[in-house]
DNA sequence: GTAGGGTTAG
């Protein structure tokens, strides 16, 4: 077969027929070869325009020793070869290679062209050779490539992308002829990348106000920009204004409002700009869900969840990330467990991140155990693997095992961090071990130079609150060197609650009602707290302050899972599908309580409800309304599993053990992260107050 | 044949 001409042809035609057979893209390596070699059977073997032709293709199929091999066969290779050469070896991710052709051209005495620069300077910022970028930039000064607008931007890229942000502004603010939409955004993204968001945003302004129109790219910097500095403000007027000038149909700049509007805890306006996206892919759907479970809505994760099935995309490792962080809020094992088996599992067992949300997801759940075989079973794993785990197991009540632990990682040479604290501290709490305590919390500062935040500060006043020290607690809280919050006073008071100290739960009230003015239960407290003082006048004082400010009480929530499927129950709710059913049931348990001798109590001291509600709230709780639709699904095997967000009170503990008695089913209420597990009239809560 | 090449996770 002929595929060229003889060379006895006229020169020109020749050229025009060869260039015809060699100028058709080639199926296959083969293919290439095989031309290639007719080229140099017809001693064409030193025509540099066939030999860039078979190069590029070569390097096009990735073949990087065959182009060596053609690259070299030239006697005198032109700039335009050695360009393709460094192109090439740069679009097959060989930026030191790259770099190294340059040297090597060089010393052959070829000199760079306007192409050549942007080239190797692309290659010099990957591999951050400042060295061979800066003297390409010398060169080009020197030969008149500085006037070149693709040098020119290359040189802002080069400088910016290896942090010499001072020399990339030089450059830039040199050649003001040059400024283009490539140099600015060049600027923007080195400021982003370096951490100086502040300038970048300053930037922006400054790109706008020089006339230019952004692309989706300096539109995704700015914006990174705006949420890694919590700039809501700009953040919210560069939304405006790609919205009034026609630029939101890039899938990368709403992918990236979408993340903007729900890091700021903004989900309706993410929802919006997501529903109106006119295309949408498995990134803006992923932001989507973990927005939702970031920002505490797990139901609405879920649901963005079951719309992405419905829309036929198959889940990837960072959709399953949100939507394990969804179910563990919730509780939700069956669900989460489902989900977990839509991707491969080796993706938990070699990606950290991936694996800590599985490891989170059977902790929340109470699945100690599943959890810690994940943790054995996985390949990869970082300080926050190890955090996830000790902190677990520090809920759910193994402290030993978080002690020794703790002794491991720093045996293996990680070195803890203020989380790992966070855990330790957290098991001693559950095991109500003091002494630990204190010797974490001292030590995390003088031997591992760590800085104690609030949340430390919050974990340890918790811990001796409980234990009863709750002067030294109250000590410490006076003493902190940043304004204790809410949790904080929380954790007093609980310890107060527990130890029946009236007069520090009334100071610790008092400063939660400041900080949280529109918290109800504060309000509520704080009122019971004096009535049982008999202060009635401080008692009125209180309801009348709460009323005057217009401050409504939460309606306690609490959410089931049976079979997969979450269900949300509120105080005395009616709208379920299967009310009737379950305030049948209901009655019927009650009447089966009563029969067992179950009274309801209403003088516990500093409830979180109204003392006129105790009687109806402790015989009607939500968490019973959950209990009683477990009871009546028809799930033959269902767990019931009540996931609570208010405290599980004494009574209600009570009425618990003997559901589960009278009925035979094994309850699970989790409580602030502590579970309670009521089976055949026993609970295995170790943590009971 | 040239410069920035992108949004999401614990």
């Amino acid at each position: 077969m002929s595929l060229l001409p003889s060379s006895s042809s006229a020169g020109f035609l020749r050229g025009l027929e060869i260039n015809e057979a060699i100028s058709q893209s080639f199926q296959s390596l083969k293919q290439l070869k095989h031309i290639h070699g007719a080229l140099l059977r017809k001693n064409y073997d030193q025509d540099n325009y066939f030999i860039s032709i078979v190069l590029r293709s070569a390097l096009n199929f990735g073949d990087l020793c065959y182009a060596r091999l053609v690259f070299h066969q030239s006697r005198e290779p032109n700039v335009n070869l050695w360009n393709t050469m460094i192109r090439g070896l740069i679009s097959n991710d060989r930026f030191s290679e790259a770099v190294d052709f340059f040297r090597l051209m060089r010393k052959e005495g070829i000199l760079p062209n306007n192409f050549t620069l942007p080239f190797v300077l692309k290659a010099c910022s990957r591999v951050t050779n400042a060295g061979v970028g800066v003297s390409a930039h010398c060169l080009g000064l020197k030969i008149g490539l500085d006037g070149d607008v693709f040098t020119n931007s290359a040189l802002v890229c080069f400088y910016a992308k290896c942090g010499f942000l001072n020399d990339a502004q030089k450059v830039f603010g040199e050649a003001s002829d040059k400024k283009n939409v490539v140099s600015w955004t060049a600027m923007i993204t080195g400021h982003v990348e370096h951490g100086r968001f502040r300038e970048a945003i300053h930037m922006f302004w400054g790109f706008l106000g020089a006339g230019l129109r952004p692309d989706s790219l300096t539109i995704i910097k700015v914006l990174s920009a705006c949420i890694r500095l919590g700039d809501v403000r700009s953040g919210e007027w560069i939304y405006d204004y790609l919205t009034e000038n026609n630029l939101r149909e890039n899938v990368f700049v709403n992918t990236s409002l979408v993340d903007m509007f729900s890091k700021f805890g903004n989900m309706e306006k993410a929802r919006d700009v997501f529903d109106m996206m006119p295309e949408k892919d498995l990134v803006s759907w992923s932001t989507m869900i973990q927005g939702y479970a970031f920002n505490g809505l797990p139901l609405e994760a879920l649901d963005m969840f079951s719309r992405m099935r419905q829309d036929n995309l198959t889940p990837d490792c960072y959709v399953i990330v949100g939507v394990l962080n969804a179910c563990a809020r919730l509780g939700a094992l069956e669900a989460g467990e489902r989900a977990s088996k839509m991707i491969d599992r080796d993706l938990f067992l070699e990606n950290p991140i991936v694996g800590t949300a599985l490891i989170n997801l059977y902790m929340k759940c109470g699945c100690v155990i599943r959890a810690w075989e994940v943790f054995m079973e996985m390949r990869v794993k970082d300080k926050v693997v190890w955090n996830a785990v000790i902190s677990g197991l520090a809920m759910s009540g193994h402290a030993m095992l978080a002690f020794s632990l703790f002794g491991q990682v720093e045996k293996i040479g990680l070195k803890p961090d203020g989380n790992m604290f966070m855990g330790l501290l957290c098991a001693c709490t559950h095991a109500g071990l003091v002494n630990e305590g204190r010797r974490y919390f001292e030590g995390m500062v003088r031997i591992y130079s760590l800085l104690h935040t609030v949340e430390h500060y919050g974990c340890m006043v918790d811990l001796l609150s409980r234990a009863g020290c709750l002067d030294e607690a109250h000590r410490l809280i006076v003493g902190m060197p940043v304004e204790p919050n809410a949790v904080i006073w929380g954790a007093l008071l609980n310890g107060c609650r527990l130890h029946r100290n009236i007069q520090l739960a009334e100071t610790a009230l008092k400063e939660m009602i400041l900080l949280e003015t529109w918290n109800s239960s504060n309000y509520v407290q704080l009122s019971n707290l004096y009535s049982v003082s008999q202060r009635w006048d401080d008692a009125a004082s209180v309801r009348s302050k709460m009323n005057i400010e217009g401050i409504q009480k939460l309606r306690g929530c609490s959410w089931i899972e049976v079979d997969g499927v979450v269900h949300e129950f509120l105080v005395g709710d009616e709208t379920h599908p299967s009310t009737k059913d379950i305030y049948s049931k209901l009655k019927e348990l009650s009447k089966y309580l009563k029969e067992a001798g179950y009274v309801p109590t209403t003088e516990y001291v500093l409830f979180n409800i109204e003392e006129e509600e105790k009687e109806q709230s402790l015989s009607w709780h939500s968490e019973k309304l959950a209990v009683a639709f477990g009871l009546i699904s028809t799930a033959p095997t269902a767990v019931i599993r009540v996931v609570k967000n208010l405290r599980v009170c004494g009574d209600c503990h009570e009425a618990m053990k003997l559901i589960s008695k009278i009925t035979g089913r094994e309850i699970i209420i989790r409580d602030n992260n502590r579970f309670h597990s009521f089976t055949n009239g026993f609970c295995s809560c170790n943590d009971y107050w």
